[in-house]
DNA sequence: TTTAAATGGATAATTATTTTCTTTTAAGAA
DNA sequence: TTCTTAAAAGAAAATAATTATCCATTTAAA
């Protein structure tokens, strides 16, 4: 949260208790919403916020390295605060999206920079699957 | 092609001139089109097909296994006729899409199921760098 | 050739996201 | 602490991709 309060200040964004809320929310789950869940989570909170806030939030966060924009395959994004590289898996039947450790695959880019002629910065990598609660069904 | 019509005739779907331009144009390309670059690539030949018919027939072949869906981040799909399991790297200049090789990193989904109690099924890996051409800019 | 079922095309409807505009607020200056 | 003001929030309208609906037409199997 020192990180938030930091990043936002360095880059000149005002502290807002919606962006606190919102970055509060993402730093405490596990689960990596969409906007619409995010919404849904502070409705309570803030009453009066509008999904708007949400996104114009979240682009901020985005582009001063807070969270990560996941694209699952889903119609919508989802986000994470760990800005971390690291993989994902994806239920296929609840939907549920889980982290995988980070230190798997980090080799993979140099290895796609041997064989690619790409300059290779980033990646994203979704394995699909059954969860351990879903498989047994 | 014979795949196309093979396939549609066994899934018991109609075999249309609209459905085997398509197909057509993503079995031709290396380029990864999203529908509506699909659609203008096809309006001088079909002048009257609409986008709806573009968005019907992919939704077929990729249940039947005749395309697969891409994610790499953009506000639409890309679709890529070349249904086997290999990683994508994506320019964050220009935004071509191409692909990498398909033997590249086939062991992954093995050691993740290894890790995450997960029944692992698919993967989809997105590398994201500058091209060729854009890394000498 | 006949005919039921599937498809294509036009259009309307959805859904996620972005933009616009007005009001409110955070943060630094006085 | 109060004042000032640019940035942010909120409401609502606008976009853009995709999906659904409806009906005339076409396809494929008998």
């Amino acid at each position: 949260m020192e990180t938030l309060l930091k990043v936002l200040k360095e880059k000149g964004y005002k502290i807002t208790p919606q962006r606190i809320a919102i970055y509060r929310v993402l730093n405490n789950t596990k689960e990596h919403p969409s906007a619409e869940i995010i919404y849904k989570k502070l409705e309570k909170e803030f009453p009066t916020m509008s999904l708007a806030t949400i996104y114009k939030t979240l682009e901020i966060f985005k582009k001063s390295g807070l969270v990560q924009e996941l694209n699952v395959g889903e119609n919508s994004f989802r986000y994470d605060a760990n800005v971390k590289d690291h993989p994902h898996i994806i239920c296929l039947k609840c939907n549920k999206v889980d982290d995988l450790p980070e230190n798997l695959f980090t080799h993979l880019k140099d290895e796609v920079g041997k064989v690619s002629d790409y300059k290779v910065l980033s990646k994203q990598l979704y394995f699909y699957g059954y969860c351990p609660v879903c498989k047994g069904e």
